[in-house]
DNA sequence: TTGAAAGCGCTAACAC
DNA sequence: GTGTTAGCGCTTTCAA
């Protein structure tokens, strides 16, 4: 069977040496080779369905052409582009990504990092987001080249690619004021993430530039819908104090608040105005329609992908952030305030909220 | 720096041969070492933050402890969950997944297959469903291990995990008639894709079941949202003879529906209702809640990726199936047929849906 | 322009 | 129980 053809397999069929076959096939080394025998390699190799030992060419070059990507779960829409991104960005040069899940969990990010490790991987794009990473110092001292997507470490001595909170949560801000809105509640992811402080601080500075604007942080336990359900949940035990606008943490942190008010009864944006964060796939097909924050997660990977095999090939790392655009898209979860009071208690539906 | 750490640097501190080291540090030669050899071997290991090359290993045991997941689209909500079940069945036995999209095209799948090849995966997973696969047999020759998942092949000597989607489609069509519609479209995915043949025959052969029921297929051009809405669209044309029901191909298909009958200006499910296919995440979100069809998709992973490891350690390849459960989630897309005719022309509202 | 030889880090015979 | 040796498939000096 083929699948085991060798390069020396190449050379006995093309009559030249190994060495040679290898100068033939590799595009860097190729033009110390006589164009004829080139040729005639090619064509041995092609007969026989040669195929490049990427890891022995690592073991030899020490260069495993694999970068590793960390992130929490793959399974939360925002994710998937930005893994996309990434490979779109490294197909073409030859690397391929590892994609690990650390769920959140910092044995399930040890692990992920020790196999990444074991395999080599020539740098790393970190997307989990902790404010504290014990593997850092680790990859640091092996000097393995790392850019850090989404949320920055506390000190920021890596590359970062981040959407642009700041605005993002002013212009969402923004827009509520302009509803008319004047009770604003943050409902944001928790505070071991720096994208909530981003995001938190952001909320807190645009509020206060307008006098009289109620305002207050509540921090959901995840970035989940579980998360923003329960907390939002706590918010409607208490109906005379509910803001008439939530601004979510995220995504699904937004599809929660959706899912606990209407299982109280209440309309969205009736009752309440809820603002997303991200702009994952099919927010514009939630009822209703999510206004959100528009990031660009694929062109996130993209860069986050080009900064790292920069400082893969430069051998040089530089604490370099860049900012990508963010972009309110209003739909129709957020329109003015509502006029009526709402009084408790609540019908509290315990059916499920699809129902 | 560490991370040049190798076998002969513990050997040294150890004061053992690196021989010994490599059989102190694997669980299956162990047992040949000295405990307290093991054990000063182990000691060294940590000090010095040794970890263990995995590509060398693999160059010597010819084993690369990697499978190749080849799918559509990550991007697919339908694929993340699928990725972590494969995941979840692999991490805890030391092999990792390198997971390539190919968007549908079959250059790009090539491209994906060789770089697999490159990195000599040690079995393959295929989720791309094509009903032919130039690659499979290139790998069959080549002697890599295949499981199909999702779709099988035309001729089907792979082990193949799939949902029950016969099952599922007569279940939505049961559903339909009982709830009283005599009117069925499905509107399949491509011809080029099993699923979307086997999802069409249970389609027929359950609205045959039904004397004076009236069905027919329309395929749409992709299994997306965009093709769902165009194709849905058409049939929006002719509004006399709109169906009471539409049966999506899949959960993206459907929601490609929604929206052409909310831009049309009908109601889901009060003119028109629909079922899904999947339950991705957020069906449950859309507007309506979707009604749809439940595959385990955690699961699916989960077996293909044991399938496809057995297959690796026995070195024999069986063609056995693995037909996972569907199960029909009713939610609100789904109800009594319309009793009111529809006229054209419908208003088509140019403006995005989601506005 | 090509060949010879060494070696990347590891494991598996085979000795002792 | 441990050491010796060879070699996985490749690239890269160094010679010719």
């Amino acid at each position: 069977m083929p699948g085991r053809v060798t390069i020396a397999d190449v050379a006995t069929r093309a009559g030249v040496h190994k060495a040679t076959v290898s100068r033939a096939l590799n595009a860097r080394t190729q033009h110390q080779v006589n164009t004829a025998t080139v040729k005639r390699v090619q064509r041995a190799a092609r007969e026989l369905g040669y195929v490049p030992n990427v890891i022995a060419r690592g073991l030899r070059t020490s260069l495993s052409m694999t970068i590793g990507v960390i992130l929490p779960d793959l399974t939360n829409p925002l994710f998937p582009p930005i893994v996309r991104g990434i490979e779109s960005h490294l197909s073409g040069r030859s690397y391929t990504a590892l994609v690990v899940n650390t769920d959140g969990k910092d044995d399930a990010e040890l692990a992920a990092f020790d196999s990444l490790l074991e395999r080599r991987v020539d740098g790393l794009i970190v997307a989990t987001g902790k404010v504290e990473h014990p593997l850092l110092a680790d990859a640091y001292a092996r000097g393995i080249p790392v850019v850090m997507l989404n949320r920055g470490t506390a000190r920021g001595e890596y590359p970062l690619v981040v959407g642009d909170d700041a605005k993002g949560v002013t212009d969402a801000v923004e827009h509520l004021v302009r509803l008319g809105h004047r009770d604003l509640v943050h409902l944001a992811g928790p505070a071991d993430f720096t994208t909530s402080l981003a995001r938190s601080e952001a909320f807190t500075a645009a509020a206060r530039r307008h006098p009289g604007l109620k305002h207050s942080i509540i921090l959901a336990s995840a970035f989940s819908i579980a998360a923003g359900e329960a907390t939002m949940a706590e918010l409607l035990a208490r109906p005379e104090e509910l803001p008439t606008a939530v601004v979510a943490g995220n995504d699904l942190i937004a599809v929660g608040v959706l899912r606990a008010l209407r299982a109280h009864g209440l309309a969205t944006p009736g009752d309440v105005s809820v603002v997303g964060f991200n702009d994952m796939p099919f927010a514009e097909d939630l009822n209703p329609p999510l206004t959100t924050v528009h990031i660009p997660h694929h062109e996130m990977g993209v860069q986050a992908a080009r900064l790292l095999l920069e400082g893969i090939e430069s051998g040089a790392q530089h604490g370099i952030t860049i900012t990508l655009p963010a972009e309110l898209v209003v739909r129709s979860s957020t329109a003015q305030p509502r006029e009526h009071s709402i009084r408790g208690p609540l019908t509290h539906d315990s059916t499920p909220s699809s129902s």
